[in-house]
DNA sequence: TATTACATGATAAATTTTATTAATTAATAT
DNA sequence: ATATTAATTAATAAAATTTATCATGTAATA
């Protein structure tokens, strides 16, 4: 029994196929799916899975904090099954979403916490322009 | 002639009163507005005005650089007339967004594009917990 | 004031997400 | 293994947001 059959039973949910190949995709993925991609990618070995189904898993993976949603100002939601909070990139040329890492974002919670009367418990960092692909047809 | 007008007419763009309305409840507000608000509001005014005509406005004003979208994750859009990249922040009490002035976040893109590899050209940084007020609830 | 091109308003259509419900299936006990 | 039952799925409809269409209206210019 892997990690997250044991997460979902603890909490009384059914380990079905399709929960455990949607949180699988998106662990073994850096692209940021949307559920629309999620649905056609798994179609190949769920062609009856509806996508109200994967809307239904995703929305219960993020309620027990599996995946986090991301909104990177598209018509519609990425997910993420990192739900560390990390900076994300969405390039101009080619709309891929990539992770950021930069040690220097890691505390901006509580360093912005410090100078505020607001309760910071979350942060959520769109980083845009060009990717090091798209960048060498921007530049030249 | 004040200010917006010029800035329609050097682009050829037509000076209506929907257009004028739009703009200056943007500029008035501190509320970031939904396309939605911005219609209700506007519509004892304006009482035939069509949706549609927000959105085109809204679309027409974000091309020319006059206001900016905001995603904070909600199912829709909200717009801010403040064009210059400043953080965000949203109640999970009220839903409020507030505007988030911290000078530590000012160079946050420079700061950043010195780590990578990707041409760096805008940020969007969200922040969510609890305001003042939502956080004595909260904290009691 | 007339002309013309652009904007508006009304509506339909598209897109994304959520709700409904009968049929199916996973989990548990037998 | 099998039956039971409660949750999940699949199909579909519905809701919500945004975009497209097009006839009418209006701002800008002559």
């Amino acid at each position: 029994m892997d990690d997250i059959s044991s997460i979902l039973k603890e909490r009384g949910l059914k380990v079905t196929p399709q929960r455990l190949a949607i949180i699988n995709m998106l662990k073994n993925t850096k692209e940021h799916p949307s559920a629309e991609t999620i649905y056609k990618t798994l179609s190949s070995d769920f062609p009856t899975m509806s996508l109200a189904t994967v809307y239904k898993t995703l929305e219960m993976l993020k309620s027990i904090g599996l995946v986090q949603e991301l909104n990177v100002g598209e018509g519609s939601f990425r997910y993420d099954a990192n739900v560390n909070s990390h900076p994300h990139f969405i390039c101009y040329g080619c709309n891929r979403v990539d992770d950021l890492d930069d040690s220097a974002l890691d505390d901006l919670l509580g360093e912005v916490g410090k100078h505020t009367d607001y309760l910071l418990m979350d942060q959520k960092l769109y980083f845009y322009g060009y990717c090091p692909d798209c960048k060498k047809k921007v530049t030249n």
